[in-house]
DNA sequence: ATAGGTGCAAATGTTTTGCTGTCAA
DNA sequence: TTGACAGCAAAACATTTGCACCTAT
C-alpha cells in the first residue's frame, strides 16, 4: 500500500458488510452477501479488497486453525473463541494483556510486536443443546 | 482414529525427523528430508502420517497466520513466536497460563478447553542483522 | 490372512493473478 | 485524463483422496 486507494462501490459494500456483522465471516460469505447488493461483483474483487482493507488496518484477518480465513470488521486487538461444535467465532470479553509483549521481550531479547490469543471449546448455545 | 495404527517405516522416519528438529517444519520440509532416507516416499503419505500423528497427540499442528501448516514434534502445550523477517518459528520460554481457560469460562459461561498464544516480531538474529 | 498403509495421480478448496476494459479522483 | 480497480477465467498452492498394490501384525 504505497499508493492511494480509491473508494469504489465494491469496497464500500464490503466494508459495510463487515461493519454490520459480528460473525467474523469468510471471504465466501462476504462474496455471497455482496452479490445481493452488487450482483456482478467477482470473488477476486472480494479477495483483493479484503486484502487491501487488512493491509490498511481497517479490518483484520483471522486465520487460526482452519484452511480458510475469516475477517473481522473490528481492527482493534481483542481475543477470539472458536466453538468446536458449531464453528462460530466469538469475541472474548476480557481485557487485552497489555504488558505481555514486554514480558516476552524481557525473557528473550526478541522484539515482540504483537500477540494473538485464541480460545476453543463449546459455546453457550451448543452447550445447552448437548445437555438436552 | 478408532482403529489400530501400524508402525510403518514411513511413519517412523517422519516421527524421528520431527523429534530431531526444533524448526517446526512444514509438510514439504518433512517430505524432502524423508526422501533422503526413503526416496520413494510420497507427499500424500507424509500428509497422511502428519495428520494421524496429530490426531493421536504425538505431534501438534501449528497453523496460525500463514497459508500452510507447520508441525511440532513436542505435543505439550507451549507458546510460539514467529519472526516476521525470517519466518522462523521459535518456542517461547515462558510458563503456560494455567488458569486462563477458567477465567474465560467464568466471564462467559462457555466451556473453554484450550487456548493458543502466538507472538510475532523480530528474532535476535534478524534484529542484529538490521542494526549492521 | 487381512485390514491398515503406500505410491501415484487426479481432485479439491481457497486464494492469487494476468489481462483487458472501466471508473473514481 | 489516468492509473487504480473491476470482472473474468486461468493458475497457483497446500492438502486430500480414490485406487490398486503392499506389508505390518
Amino acid at each position: 500500500m504505497q499508493y492511494k486507494t480509491r473508494m469504489t462501490k465494491q469496497k464500500k459494500v464490503i466494508m459495510d458488510l463487515l461493519e454490520g456483522t459480528d460473525i467474523h465471516p469468510t471471504a465466501d460469505w462476504v462474496y455471497e452477501e455482496a452479490r445481493k447488493i452488487l450482483p456482478d461483483i467477482s470473488l477476486g474483487t472480494v479477495y483483493r479488497n479484503l486484502r487491501v482493507l487488512t493491509e490498511t488496518g481497517i479490518i483484520q484477518e483471522l486465520n487460526y486453525g482452519s484452511t480458510y480465513s475469516r475477517y473481522d470488521g473490528n481492527p482493534d486487538p481483542h481475543y477470539h473463541f472458536i466453538c468446536k461444535v458449531c464453528g462460530r467465532v466469538l469475541d472474548v470479553p476480557i481485557e487485552i494483556w497489555e504488558s505481555l509483549n514486554e514480558e516476552v521481550e524481557d525473557a528473550t531479547g526478541w522484539i515482540v510486536e504483537q500477540h494473538r490469543l485464541e480460545f476453543s471449546g463449546v459455546c453457550t448455545v451448543c452447550k445447552n443443546k448437548t445437555m438436552s
